[in-house]
Order: C-alpha cells, then sequence, then structure tokens
DNA sequence: GTCGCAGATGCAAGTAGTCGCAGCAATTCG
DNA sequence: CGAATTGCTGCGACTACTTGCATCTGCGAC
C-alpha cells in the first residue's frame, strides 16, 4: 500500500478512535472506499470490497455503514431511487436531486445560511451540517415540465 | 359509506383523471387512507388495506404508492428509519426530523421562500413544493447532544 | 504481557420489497 | 354501444436487506 492511503487509514483509525468506536478492517475499509469515491451505493460498496477482500460479507457492510453514521463519520442520502452513503468531509456540500432527470448536483453549504438561522431563531430547530438532500428540477430540464410539479387537486 | 368519504372518492377520482392516470380500487383506497392520516410507512398501509379488503397484495402497494408518488399526489419521505408516505396537500408543509428524539415537526412552507429564491436564481434550480424533509436537532434535545452532530475529523 | 469486557464480526435464517409476465379492466375511439 | 388500447393488477419467483446469535478481536486495566 503506498503513502497516502496509509496516511488516509491512520486519519480515520483517529477519527474511529476519537468517537470510541474499534478500529476494524472493515469500517476503515468503508472509510477508505468512500474517501476515493463521492457517493455510492451500499450494494456498489459491497461488491467492491468483495472484489479486494475475501472476508466482508452483506449484513457487515451495512451495519458497519450504519455504525459510521450513527457516529457521524458517513452519511446516508436518499436519492429517490435508494440509498447512497458518501464521507463527511470537513466543508460539508448538499444535494439537488433532479426528480426529471435524476442528475444530483452539489451546491455549497452556504446557501442554506438563512434557512438554518431562521430555523434556529423561530423554531429553535438545528439543522444538521452534514449533508441535506432536496429534490426539484433542475433549469435544463424546466423545459419539459414533469407531472411530479403540477398543482395538487 | 357515508357522504363525505363519497365526496373525498369523488375527489380523488378527478385528481387521477387529470394526470391521465386510472381511476382503480387500489388507488383510490391508498388516497383514501392517506387522507385521514397524515403520513404512514408502506408496511402500515399494506396492514390496514388487508385488515380490510382481501384483494389487496403487497406488490400492488408498493407499485401503486410509486405512481400517485410520480404523480404528485402523494410524498413520501425519509424520516432516517424508513419512509413514510402521505397525501400532497393545497398548503404544503414540511418536516423536520430530531435525529436525537426522533420527533418529527411540521413547518410552514413559507419558511423556505429564501432559500428557495435563492437556489433558482444561483443555479437555476426549482425546490419541488409538495415536501421538504430536514435532519437537526430540536431546541428540546439540544442539551444532550448526539454524536451524529460532532464535528468531521 | 495477559485478562476481561464490550463492541464488531461472520454465518445462517428469515423477512421485506422488487421484478416479470400474463390477464383484467378503465378509457378512448369508431 | 362495442372493440381496441394500454395502464393496472395479481401472482410467483427472486433479490436485497435485516435479525439473531455465537465467536472473535480491539482495547483498557492490571
Amino acid at each position: 500500500m503506498d503513502q497516502p492511503a496509509q496516511d488516509a487509514m491512520q486519519r480515520f483509525a483517529a477519527a474511529l478512535r476519537k468517537r470510541g468506536a474499534r478500529v476494524t478492517r472493515q469500517q476503515v475499509l468503508n472509510l477508505v472506499t468512500l474517501d476515493t469515491i463521492d457517493r455510492l451505493p451500499p450494494e456498489a460498496l459491497l461488491a467492491r470490497h468483495c472484489a479486494s477482500s475475501s472476508f466482508i460479507v452483506a449484513p457487515i457492510i451495512y451495519r458497519a455503514l450504519e455504525r459510521l453514521v450513527e457516529r457521524g463519520l458517513v452519511f446516508k442520502i436518499d436519492l429517490g431511487v435508494g440509498y447512497q452513503y458518501g464521507r463527511v468531509r470537513e466543508h460539508p456540500h448538499h444535494h439537488l436531486l433532479c426528480a426529471s432527470c435524476r442528475a444530483v448536483i452539489e451546491t455549497p453549504d452556504d446557501l442554506f445560511d438563512h434557512l438554518r438561522a431562521e430555523l434556529r431563531d423561530r423554531l429553535g430547530f438545528s439543522i444538521r451540517i452534514d449533508h441535506l438532500a432536496l429534490f426539484g428540477i433542475r433549469g435544463a430540464c424546466q423545459q419539459s415540465p414533469s407531472p411530479t410539479l403540477s398543482t395538487v387537486c
């Protein structure tokens, strides 16, 4: 294994310990995989792990990911076509999901500053910073309106 | 069946036709059930339908609900512990999900006016108006911070 | 170093949800 | 009003995911 990968594993091990989690092969492997790729459905993670290591089975992946989500190291977003997992990063970015073309657009965190402040002031509610997923229609798809955008009865 | 229920069924039938959907027992039944209750996981819908009618089976419920979501008559939200479905109403309300106590707080739509405008102006993206689900921590749970809110590594 | 305690793993079995396809029935059109 | 169309239903088979439990292993205490 090369040096950057070693460094990453060191960082992940430290992050896991900091949260009271054990540093195990699977947990680190999940983090390493999610570090190189932005978002991944659990079955893709499973396929990748199976290809590289024989000791990984499905229940471990699912449980390890849930644990990482609980510890705030990984986020889980609903893209409308099943979940995807991703690693929580220093500068959080959020996801806009186009209901028409299924594109995933990443947005900076500061877009939500106003909403965050208003929710805190009006309702005392703090949005968690690691990820948000919002459904809608992006500009390029506006021309051909989807039935999901029509008014209610 | 009493008069208000009959009226509701008429309205739902009209709404389905308006969107080019067939008016079938299952579709109307789903809408009627979701009209009386605010949000429901699919298995609860299935249980209710099975209790009242013998002709409902699981795949129908799931497919009918997905169709209703596509047509914008029903919304589907991820509450972190599985999906729930609800009927889209005239005045949309959104959901704040407390990651600490799992409470679901409903908020008026106007809270999102600023975000909606900013996303449209900066990215040309229109948030769909029928529902939003945001994770976070509500005021009452702030005292005992959850590990999910800790900073990233 | 080694002992004990959780927390994590690995396997087996079970359940929930999805997919494919044939048949039915709500609309539409003549 | 009857025939054609096509969207929806109903069933079986299948896959994805979860749960339970015994075992193992990382980690702190001694």
